[in-house]
DNA sequence: GATGAATGAGACTTCATTCAT
DNA sequence: CATGAATGAAGTCTCATTCAT
């Protein structure tokens, strides 16, 4: 397991409280991690249906019986993957908005604080990102993900929005609703990072975005006559 | 075999659309047409790999045979798909970018006008979108289409680039590259039309959004003293 | 028997070559030899099921519809192949049996001429030869023709086993049967073309090998005591 | 996919029979070679085009599935047919070759246990020998294993054609060169036992042919003036 | 008459899944 | 507990054959 990886587990261990019980649990869960892990590192080379269980199996040396023990299916492999990665990104990300909180931060900072943890998670995660440009954005849709991803994550979400619903309240930024400057947010993040991979972009320095993303949002959004 | 790719050359990698001239090729245009106007349907309804040729054929209501014979593979009819979309977004788009330059219209109003026509067109090609929501985009990527977008639709990318390129001779803007600031553009547009079909709301009237864009865009990059 | 399958009756699996009748029924034959003319010449590049009908019209310069007018079926047009083959080997063969006994030729002589004729035939036919090793053979096989040969030239072969029979009566051979010299003559002719072929040689002077054949079937088949 | 070459390679296209050492090993052995024993007898039945990979599959009592575990393709269980059949002859002759040299057998002597080995192997491989016929005769040539027999039985021909070799040098026979007596050996054998299975004469004893074969060999190609 | 667009049965092959060991 | 041999449904693609023009 390299350095990557074991990051990006020790962020997912912050997701949702599943702590396992026994020892047996514990050790069926590692195994997880393990196939999840695997599953994710062959989807950045070739697209879900080019890749096997037999292929998972391999990568992640379990025998393919063993991986029906651990998953019911090859495609809830894939929603673990997905949701392996959603969690590991709202986790910093909610971590990222609650220290905001804590110190009660500006806007402005809280957002250049948000954008840059996205964006350094991203570049930590370049094989997700391409496996989700190429591939998860497709099957979450297919595997109704988005909903669950609402119900998963709506606490961390309303912690976000109570960011921008305060910069709301206090004039600094005027939009139709809170959820829109959300979106715009992910539009940005996503949109850039997105241009790159598809341009074969892969050594950039993505968090160099931020503060173009930031200034959009901030300005774009800012009231008619200013801010002062 | 050498006259097969060729016929089918035309359709499902070629260059600009091209007019047949003889009878039998109209039709076999339109049955090409047909099939990929099926396809783009199916797609709305579940992913690519949920759909067979078998599937696509009756959608058609032409034989499986006869499929083969207007496109080489299942792949190349996705990718007549995607083309169709592409070259009918490109084509609108660029004719409103020649209409502003014929006009000398100003920054703003370039702007407005070119999102206001990618919104549009997405609204009357829903099922283009969503397919594209779906799996699309992942295919594309898989298909190296963006290479061939590239070369495609440059000179149309160059026309819409040459409005950003006076904006920021002008000092109405100021951004590191004039491609970033059609990156921006796309992110925006692309990333509030996803949100909403991921959240089901397919009935929004998606131009609403032009304004907001625009004013991200126009005042997000605004040189920090304001354009006076 | 429908009107169609009696027309195709006389050129697919007929008796005697007969001489058509009606000007329509002379253009069809000649358009039939031309088919089969195709589909020999294809058959030497490659093997029969990698021939499609397509490529018979094409080569024939008929369309797919037409040949199905000419001959029932795919399988028909190679019986027709076959037979054209064999009728041609066995006339030229006729003619030199003919030849031998009204010049009332000896025993060694018959033989020179015939073993002669037939690689003769063989050198000026390789295409058909080619593909009978490729395919031809197999397909005979399969088709049920070596009956319908044994009945085709039945007369050919016992004018030809009439020789061998006078050779026995006189002395000059000893065998256990007529047919089994003519086995002989034919596996030895067959063999060595066979080999050449096999082995890529296609330009050699298959003729040369008259003399050896003949000589083993002469000396091999004399006496123990000599012919004196 | 490396792997799975690997594995078949040995089977299908491989050196020497190897004894495989493991148990996995032994196993898929005895699978293949049962594979290959249904496919050669359905080839007895119907020609190669009319046998399809389920109907080998269920002779052999097999799925399709494992099928493809065992041989990467159809064309493959064929060339290993192929090759099952000429390693078994060759083996026989072989033997009787080595046996010959070791008891410093007489010229004739050699020559009829070499051509009643053939003839004997043949009668007990009377499917395969049908087979041959029918199809595989052309199989071989399409698939090119004329050029691997000569690499894979080349020992054993010049062993054979050591004995002809000594034959010519001890003036016992005289030819233009040691390869076409086994050409003429080959075309014998092969062309009265092609005889009796066209004929449909399943049930003849094809050994009564070995000496007759023999006399036309040594007798045909003796010296003009006589051994002595 | 002659054409070739259109058909659809069937071929080969893959791969998610199961279950005896 | 863990394995991987074995399965077979389903996918893509071909091509002999037909029939409206």
């Amino acid at each position: 397991m390299d350095d990557a990886t074991r990051k990006h587990h020790s962020a997912a261990a912050g997701g949702p409280p599943e702590t396992p019980a026994g020892r047996k649990e514990r050790e069926l869960a590692r195994h997880r991690r393990e196939v999840i892990a695997a599953a994710e590192k062959l989807l950045s080379d070739r697209p879900y249906h080019a890749i096997s269980i037999q292929d998972i199996a391999q990568a992640a040396e379990f025998s393919v019986g063993y991986l029906y023990k651990l998953f019911p299916s090859k495609e809830d492999i894939y929603k673990a993957v997905i949701l392996h990665g959603t969690d590991s990104i709202m986790a910093v990300l909610d971590e990222t908005v609650r220290a905001c909180e804590a110190e009660h931060a500006g806007f402005e900072t809280c957002l250049t604080r948000v954008v840059h943890t996205m964006l350094a998670w991203m570049m930590e995660n370049r094989a997700y990102i391409q496996g989700s440009l190429r591939d998860l954005e497709a099957l979450s849709f297919s595997m109704g993900m988005h909903q669950l991803a609402r119900r998963r994550y709506g606490a961390a979400f309303r912690r976000l929005d109570a960011i921008f619903q305060s910069a709301l309240r206090e004039g600094r930024i005027e939009c139709e609703s809170v959820e829109m400057v959300g979106s715009l947010l992910g539009a940005l993040v996503w949109g850039l990072v997105r241009k790159d991979v598809v341009d074969g972009e892969t050594e950039k320095d993505w968090t160099r975005y931020a503060p173009m993303i930031v200034r959009l949002i901030a300005r774009g959004l800012a009231p008619e006559g200013g801010t002062r």
